[in-house]
RNA sequence: GGCGGUAUCGUCUAGGGGUUAGGACACGUGGUUCUCAACCACGGAACCGGGGUUCGAAUCCCCGUACCGCUACCA
């Protein structure tokens, strides 16, 4: 088994693209068939080498690893469109010569207006074939001439064209519909259609998986392998990507690139599985698969019919997992783009790296979606106001509770005595202290601690937050991570300004 | 306009001539926790409409409707 992904390089990589790419790994990966990566740079006006590039690091991200590309090569290749005129040219010529094509000097201007008659009327707009008329050799003086030609397909004489679809079953139309297509336009670089079929024949790909927007040219490219006298591969057409409004998922829906989301903070398997899930289902039961078991179940029956609409609060979701069962230490490197924006770090030595893996990170990963939102989950390290802090309606609200500042004052005292509080114990035994000296439990004790500490009235376990707060302060100043004041300051700085504040 | 495709909770879907139409996300309620988030439990929520076939249709067939795609010298 062959299959291919096939992007123009006109842009970033879409995730309904990326989807497509992922069905055709999956397939690939799940029957130790070879999957290809094309570039489908023929419209030399919107074609970059950077949308190629990011396309490539985008899949790579993805994880989605092909076995022959543009960049590893392969024997089929080259793989890049730009880089195969030669071959479009020489079948075109092959075609010509044997009758099955022809030049047209149609102007676009003509074109257009017999389009318009022909939808004035009701039928279906196609090219009327008038330059199939012109003797093949005066065609080809006029093209020496200089004249500006296209070269045409004759399309047969028959009644319908059809194909099994592997997603749909048959599909056909009348062959009315179909007006001679265009293989190499006036400027030398094939038509899609005509691109497609050449390379999907000489790659010898077994399986086309595309989006279904290619379902009406498929009938055109099934009579092209048919003049060429080859079997066309198997098709299977995956519905399409839409947005919460049931219109193709764009801009106005926010993110729609797979850079877009790797920027937002979602891991790279997060996107596969979730993606995998939009349009299939690997059956009843658990949906948080990694790749290998979704290419072990994945087959294009199971495919559905009907297009999808993205969610990106499942996406979240699924994002969560993941978060959860990484490794502490990569989602600390993953972290440092975020946190540096925030101001939070520069660049972490290892000791930096040592602290955010072991200590901040644990209280991020399974309270957040995203990776950006890191910074918001750990601000209280870094941002500590006692001034600002008691302006707030939740805190004020907190200390308004009688025994509040009592067990503030306190907690200041005791810590002044304490060694840092480094683990959960040291933290659970201060808070000990205070609960003997003041008589204050649960909520009346541990909220004005949480107020005074980290200067807000909600955030991470405490458990976890004052640990951080003091292995934070005991950093270097050179570990590439902000400022960090210890608890004991916490608190006596807390202690102070409420006293400046008159409570 | 023409041609093609599609239709199960708000969303992703399972199922498929006889089922209490199942699961997940989201939502609501409750629980746990020092708090927020997370987590756990429970709950509400669907077979597009009309005909036909059949003892019986959400399931098969036809028509309609809606939505999507194509209708290029774009891919």
């Amino acid at each position: 088994m062959r299959v291919r992904f096939a992007p123009s390089p006109t842009g970033h990589l879409h995730v309904g693209n990326a989807r497509t790419a992922l069905f055709n790994w999956l397939l690939a990966r799940g029957s130790g068939g070879t999957f290809i990566l094309r570039i489908e740079d023929t419209d030399v006006e919107r074609s970059r080498t950077e949308s190629e590039q990011a396309i490539l690091e985008d899949l790579e991200w993805m994880g989605l690893h092909w076995d022959e590309g543009p960049d590893v090569g392969g024997r089929f290749g080259p793989y890049r469109q730009s880089e195969r005129l030669y071959l479009y040219r020489s079948y075109a010529e092959r075609l010509i010569r044997e009758g099955r094509a022809y030049y047209c000097f149609c102007s676009p201007q003509q074109l257009e207006a017999e389009r318009k008659e022909q939808v004035r009327l009701g039928r279906a707009p196609r090219y009327s074939g008038r330059c199939r008329a012109i003797a093949p050799a005066g065609a080809r003086a006029r093209v020496d001439a200089g004249e500006a030609a296209v070269v045409r397909f004759k399309v047969p004489d028959q009644e319908r064209v059809g194909f099994t679809d592997i997603v749909r079953g048959e599909i056909s139309v009348s062959i009315d519909v179909i007006g001679d297509p265009v293989l190499l336009r006036s400027d030398g670089h094939p038509a899609y259609n005509f691109a497609v079929v050449i390379d999907d024949a000489l790659m010898e790909i077994t399986h086309v998986i595309r989006g279904e927007d290619h379902i009406s040219n498929t009938h055109r490219q099934v009579l092209l392998y048919e003049a060429l006298g080859v079997t066309p591969p198997k098709f299977a057409h995956l519905s399409l990507v839409l947005g919460p409004d049931h219109t193709p998922l764009s801009k106005r829906h926010g993110a729609t690139s797979v850079a877009e989301f790797r920027a937002k903070g979602y891991l790279p398997e997060a996107l596969v599985n979730y993606l995998a899930l939009l349009g299939w289902s690997p059956g009843e039961g658990e949906e948080v698969l990694p790749a290998a078991e979704l290419a072990r179940r994945f087959s294009l029956e199971a495919v559905a019919h009907s297009a999808g609409i993205f969610d990106e609060e499942k996406l979240a979701w699924v994002n969560r997992h993941y978060l959860r069962s990484a490794a502490p230490e990569r989602i600390a490197a993953l972290s440092i783009p975020y946190l540096r924006a925030a101001g939070f770090a520069t660049a972490p030595d290892a000791r930096g790296l040592e602290f955010l893996a072991s200590r901040a990170i644990p209280m991020v990963t399974n309270s957040v979606d995203r990776l950006d939102q890191a910074p918001r989950r750990l601000h209280f390290l870094f941002e500590f106001k006692p001034s600002v802090s008691i302006q707030d309606s939740d805190v004020a609200a907190i200390l308004i509770h009688p025994g509040a500042t009592h067990a503030i004052d306190t907690l200041a005292s005791e810590l002044e005595m304490m060694p840092r509080l480094l683990t959960r114990d040291t933290f659970r035994a201060a808070a000990a202290r205070v609960r003997e000296r003041t008589g204050l439990k649960g909520k009346d004790l541990f909220h004005p601690i949480r107020v005074a500490l980290t200067g807000d009235a909600g955030g991470p376990e405490l458990d976890l937050a004052i640990p951080a707060i003091d292995a934070g302060a005991a950093l270097p100043a050179d570990a590439g991570i902000a400022p960090i004041m210890g608890c004991r300051e916490r608190a006596v700085a807390f202690a102070a300004a409420l006293r400046v504040d008159g409570r």
